[in-house]
This record gives structure tokens, C-alpha cells and sequence, in this order.
DNA sequence: AATCGTATTAACATTACGCTAATGCAGCTT
DNA sequence: AAGCTGCATTAGCGTAATGTTAATACGATT
């Protein structure tokens, strides 16, 4: 199920949006301020940001403009009653993947949202967020809100496990088994690099006698 | 310069349309009809398309769904008369970026013609930034703030690697696949090479065991 | 052949990865 | 309490990976 994050301090539109967009099978998270907006990006992994402009504390501009510089590829649409064409090329610019001016049709806004997500689909964008943390499967490569963090090979191999099980209990046979050709570890070195990626900052608990296990809330 | 390829069979509008964006620097190609601008498209490679949907003998979504099928990329734009949103709908799915109504504000117009060239300027770049250097694909040159840098075939072939894949790591195995025909290099060579590039100022960090890193930031 | 620019090799210095082992710490058992 | 068990944490070490520099080999040009 696709998740969008819905930003507008307009009740009224908001409610409607979230109506209607739920009707289409999406599931939505409804903030009312750009701050909260933030926060909800660190907590969740969205397929699609939908942004009203003028709203409280961070506008939709800021916090897209903050977003993209850490990395985030999530679709964008903004939302604006603002007609004037300085504001839409400046949406753009910031990082925008569409724009639709108010008033709207729904239809139109549908259409649009599903050709995004279509695209995105295609460009495989698979990326998993934990607390400010980020992987990027494809890439093998974690950031987070400073940028990359480099981890060694083998820091590597636990992080990309971690990633893949989340919300899940990883087994430590199955980090053992699942290490590239030609690589081993014994218990001992698992506890030092999951110590090394404790420190780094990643929410890893222990499941005593078992493995452990990375919780994205 | 870019170059915009112009379906469109109303010669007023096209008229119009054209002395815009000559005005704004794009070379054009106006074509009135679908088997036009499908041979334009064998004779030429376009920056992006704007497609009028109702024109003669192959519309607009047959043409692009056509050029998408065989596997042309390039940005497309759909203007259109028809209100009704069937026909939105059908633009993006035959692979259609952006779609606009007439009539149309020409500024809108413009912008997303921006939006969607800045978009592929990524994988279509014609320049790439990083700190004082900047690296012009097409010619394969690189430049600081004094002017030309001079640098050897292998160390040329490395730079194009490294901001072809800026902000990414480039894993060394990946040197060495892509490299051109017929050549070669052993890590050592590569240590060598990357030492000198960083001495000319090159921002390169070492991902330890995988490969190399030119971050912009 | 002599020269020049380039790439490779070689030798050595440096870094930091991953291991081991020692110690600490918490919960559980007797 | 003492002892046990499982895990956390830290430090130190051997070593592999990388950095650096200089010498050498190579290839084209004159």
C-alpha cells in the first residue's frame, strides 16, 4: 500500500484530500505544520510528499529544500493558491516533481500522483529509513541528516541485513550464513561491529540467546 | 543549446509558440504532423518533446508511445485542448513527463520545460560541480577557478567515473569494468592515479575495501 | 637514437579493519 | 551471596588496504 504525506493547515481541504485519497486505497498521514512534517519524514518512509505551501513554522518550500539536500528522492507535488509563476519556478527548483495550483480537480490531482508514483516505481528507489537513518539498497549506502556514513565492508554486510529485516529479529546464523563468499565472523567480532554501529547512531536492541534487531519506530 | 522539437498543427499557435522559445534560446524544430515528427525524431536527438495530442495521420500518444517503446527517454510534454481527463491519463501512461492545458499561461509553460530539463540535466548533464571544479561531459574537460586542467587519458577516464557518480561510491571494480577498450590497470596504478588527482584538489575520500567517493558538499 | 610525456612497478610509510582477549555488567540460578 | 551465563565495551595487536614517492618501462615523436 502506497503511503503519502498529506502537509495542509486548511482543515477543510485537508479533510477532503484525506477522504479522497484514502477512498483511492492510499494510506495517508495528515500533518498541519512543516516542523511536524520534518518529523514525520525521520519517523516514516513516504512514496509520496504532498505539500501545501503556506503552512505554520517551516513552509513547504523549506522543508523540501531540507529534504532534498540530505538525500530524500521522495515524489513531490505542491499544493499552492498563490497564482503567481514565481512561486511555481521556485518549487521547481527546490525539487518539485509536479505542482498543481488551487482550486484543482481531483481527477487531475489523482493523475498526477499516479504518474509520480509510476515513475518512481520504475527508477526503483528503494530506500528504508529508521530513525534519521537512511539505506539506500541499491547503492549499499547508509546516510544519515549530515550525509554518508561510511562503514567498512563488514560493518556493511550487518548493515544491509539489518536494513532487509527491519522490524524483524536477524538471527546471528543467519548473519554468519549470509556473509558474501569468503567472508566469516565469529561471535565475538558481531559483538564489536554491532557495538560500531551502535555508536554510529543505528537503534539496534538485542534479542537475548537469539540476534538482534533494528525497529524503525 | 537545447533543442525542443514542436508538434503542432495549429499554425497560430505553433507560430507563436516557436518565436517564444527561440526568444528563450532553445533551437527548434516545428513538425506538423505525427509522421513528421517521428522522423525527426530517427534524424535527430532532442533535449525534449512538445507534443500536441490532435494532429494528423499518428497523434501524439501514438508517437510517444511508440519512441517509448523503443526506447527513447527523452522528456515529453503534452498540450492539449481536450479538457476531459481520460486524456491526461493516457498522456502519462504512454510515457508523457508533464502534460499542460490550453490555453496556457506561456510563463507555466516554460517552467516546467525547465523543471523537466533540469530534471534530466542529471543523467543528461552537459556539466557537473563540485567545490571550484567543474567537469563538462561532453567535451570530457575538466576546469577550476584558474581555467583549463590538463590531464592524462587514465586520469581522465577516472574524473568522468568519479562525477558520473557524484555523491556515490565508486567501487573499484567498476574502474576497472568501465574502462575503455583495450585498456587496463592494476590497483596499483589506480592508487597512483587517484594520489595525483587528489593533489590537483579533487575532494576524494577512500570508501576502505569498496572504492572511491567525490561528494559535492 | 634521444626526448618527452605517460603509465606501471616497486619500495616503503601510513592508516585503519577486524580479530582476540580482558574486563565489566546485568540477570538468573543454586 | 556467590557463581554462572550472555552480552557490552574497550584496548591492543597483526595485518591487509591504502597512501606516497621515486624509479623504471613504455610509446610516440622528432
Amino acid at each position: 500500500m502506497k503511503k503519502i504525506l498529506l502537509l495542509e493547515d486548511d482543515a477543510v481541504l485537508a479533510e477532503t484530500l484525506v477522504e479522497l485519497l484514502v477512498d483511492e486505497g492510499f494510506e495517508v498521514e495528515h500533518v498541519i505544520d512543516g516542523e511536524m512534517a520534518l518529523d514525520a519524514t525521520f519517523l516514516h518512509q513516504y512514496n509520496l510528499l504532498l505539500l501545501d505551501v503556506n503552512v505554520p513554522f517551516l513552509n513547504g518550500f523549506e522543508l523540501l529544500k531540507s529534504l532534498r539536500e540530505s538525500g530524500d528522492t521522495t515524489p513531490a507535488i505542491f499544493i499552492t493558491a498563490l497564482s503567481d509563476i514565481a512561486s511555481l519556478s521556485h518549487g521547481f527548483d527546490v525539487g518539485a516533481d509536479d505542482y498543481i495550483k488551487k482550486p484543482f480537480d481531483f481527477d487531475e490531482l489523482l493523475i498526477r500522483i499516479y504518474a509520480l508514483l509510476r515513475k518512481s516505481y520504475k527508477t526503483y528507489a528503494t530506500e528504508l529509513k529508521v530513525g534519521n537513518f537512511r539505506f539506500v539498497i541499491e547503492n549499499d549506502e547508509l546516510y544519515d541528516d549530515l550525509g554518508f556514513v561510511s562503514l567498512t565492508p563488514y560493518e556493511l554486510e550487518i548493515t544491509r541485513l539489518l536494513f532487509q529485516n527491519l522490524n524483524k529479529t536477524l538471527h546471528k546464523e543467519h548473519i554468519f550464513e549470509a556473509l558474501s563468499e569468503g567472508r566469516e565472523m565469529s561471535e565475538g567480532s558481531l559483538r564489536v561491529h554491532i557495538n560500531k554501529l551502535r555508536k554510529i547512531g543505528l537503534p539496534i536492541t538485542t534479542v537475548k540467546g537469539i540476534g538482534y534487531r533494528l525497529a524503525s519506530s
